[in-house]
RNA sequence: GGUCACGUGGCCGAGUGGUUAGGCUCUGGUCUGCAAAACCAGCUACAGCGGUUCGAAUCCGCUCGUGACCUCCA
């Protein structure tokens, strides 16, 4: 176990705390996840991943965690003053298809493509559609407690009323005088006091087939509230840990504190977290810009940015070589890095399992132990817990080149180090991905190649390489190892 | 325009006052029939200018550049 305590960028305090848990050994921890109107693409996976690390190492201190990820399946208005049309829906209306069934389309595709990254369910998933009569409830307590206003079937959140006694913008900074001179003038929008306000219900209208009835007519919810809601009821008014994206901090996460506060009279979040953003050519990875890579492209290496395709290890790897508060650019030079880099910890990993050992070590172990992990607790550190690492596999080739030595205690020390760091926490997989999932293409290359190797033995070198040069020419890449061989499909 | 980040060697990317980050590439070597792979070794950077300091990539100021948010976004 770890001598120094986890210390966690706090987004509100803008600074590093110890965390420190409400109600140990419980932890709550909410992260923001998607909207489900489009396939998941690289910038998805960024958050599944770093919290998904977060949830690991919690858990591994002990903690017991309850890890809530929130599927917005409603409400997401495109235009807070359009005419109740939401993305899912508009989505819905151009594949003429059932708005749920679009949800539950994209859902399906998300946990699908997140789950090949060995990113751990969350103890919780809840969907916003599931949710309608508790956020009309929080609604019903906003309204009461005098922070929101019923306008022709709509009811919006009062910000200057709140802004008298608690403070709006003490997450991201804004001042509500700045935000009026700042926000650009939306049509409709003569329904809101103030152009900062922002929809906890909207009036649906006629055409508007994602809808509810509530006390102020039929709507939907708006696209703030869902969060709000959904941590008070899984984790309480209070709870410890919020994650999402760095783009989610304003107006979203502003207006979830708002909201929440509003309705209970409270701070609901200690520690706010953000992931940093994914680049492409310098410039954030999303939707609305149209410069994203869908995953299943990423594994299939089907997209014009791409060399060859990249597994899911692979990728998750290169997000762990970036803090996950830094901007991490996207190239094929990059992420062939990784693929490399993770390979060489894997083979050192392996190499553990038949190791001269000594009776003395010439490295110490603990040290490097101490200090991989004091990265981690060094908010989340994981670019230099793996250099640690790395660190390590260069010791562990010496041993076993014989220019190095290690004791048994040390050996095994080693292996838990790889174990629990890399494995566990890191949420990397020990077994190298097999090369295709086609299991007849492998059983072919297996005959190919399991006769040059013949063709070697009787040191037939012509036939050995005609077979090689001609795989190779057909796009494969071809390794010779010690007992056998391997090989790749090239994009 | 407002708010806030960031600028590190060929590429990616840590580090925030004095110590080799690390990975990849590249170069040289070892090994193997050859090649690839693997392994070993080498390659010492911090946008510019000024300031603080015994000492700055690290603190402060200015300049230049890039990005994010301000509208849905991970």
């Amino acid at each position: 176990m770890t001598k120094n305590k986890l210390v966690l960028y706090n987004s509100i305090k803008k600074k590093k705390e110890v965390f420190e848990p409400l109600n140990p050994p419980f932890v709550g921890l909410y992260v923001c996840g998607p909207t489900v109107y489009g396939d998941p693409h690289l910038g998805h996976v960024r958050p599944a991943i770093t919290y998904d690390v977060l949830f690991r190492y919690l858990k591994y201190l002990n903690y017991r965690v309850r890890y809530v990820r929130n599927i917005t399946d409603v409400g997401h208005l495109e235009r807070d003053s359009d005419d109740g049309e939401d993305k899912i829906l508009k989505k819905a209306i151009i594949e003429q298809l059932e708005p749920m069934e679009v949800a539950q389309y994209y859902t399906n595709s998300y946990k699908y493509q997140i789950s090949k990254f060995n990113v751990l369910p969350p103890s919780i998933e809840p969907q916003a559609s599931g949710h309608i009569i508790e956020q009309q409830q929080m609604i019903g307590q906003i309204l009461k407690n005098g922070y929101a206003y019923l306008k022709n079937g709509s009811v919006y959140f009062d910000v200057e009323e709140y802004n008298k006694k608690y403070n709006y913008g003490k997450l991201s900074g804004r001042k509500i005088d700045e935000l009026l001179s700042n926000t650009r003038e939306l049509e409709g929008q003569d329904e809101k006091k103030n152009s900062f306000d922002f929809a906890l219900w909207k009036r649906a209208e006629d055409k508007h087939i994602m809808r509810w009835p509530s006390e102020w007519g039929d709507g939907f919810p708006g696209w703030h509230l869902e969060c709000s809601t959904m941590s008070t009821k899984y984790l309480g008014e209070v709870f410890d840990i919020h994650g999402g994206g760095m783009d989610l901090l304003f107006p979203h996460h502003e207006c979830e504190i708002a909201q929440s506060t509003a309705a209970n009279g409270k701070e609901s979040v200690k520690y706010w977290m953000h992931n940093n953003m994914i680049t492409i050519e310098g410039q954030k990875m999303g939707k609305s810009l149209g410069n994203f890579i869908l995953l299943e492209e990423m594994f299939s290496g089907k997209h014009e940015k791409l060399e060859k395709a990249y597994s899911p290890m692979t990728i998750r790897f290169f997000m762990l070589q970036a803090h996950y508060r830094s901007t991490l650019d996207f190239s094929n030079e990059a992420l062939q890095a990784s693929e490399k880099g993770l390979e060489r910890l894997l083979n050192a990993f392996q190499l553990l399992d038949n190791l001269p050992v000594s009776e003395k070590s010439s490295y110490d172990i603990e040290t490097l132990k101490q200090r991989a992990f004091n990265a981690l607790n060094d908010d989340l550190n994981t670019p230099v817990m793996l250099s640690h690492l790395f660190d390590a596999a260069k010791y562990i080739n010496s041993v076993k080149a014989g220019t190095e030595s290690i004791n048994s205690s040390d050996l095994a020390s080693l292996k838990e180090i790889f174990n629990d760091l890399l494995f566990d926490i890191g949420g990397l997989l020990p077994d190298k991905e097999s090369s295709s999932t086609d299991s007849k293409l492998g059983e072919v290359m297996d005959i190919l190649l399991n006769l040059r190797i013949a063709a070697k033995a009787n040191k037939d070198f012509a036939t050995a390489d005609k077979i090689r040069d001609q795989l190779q020419a057909a796009g494969f890449i071809i390794k010779d190892k010690k007992d056998g061989f391997e090989w790749e499909l090239k994009n």
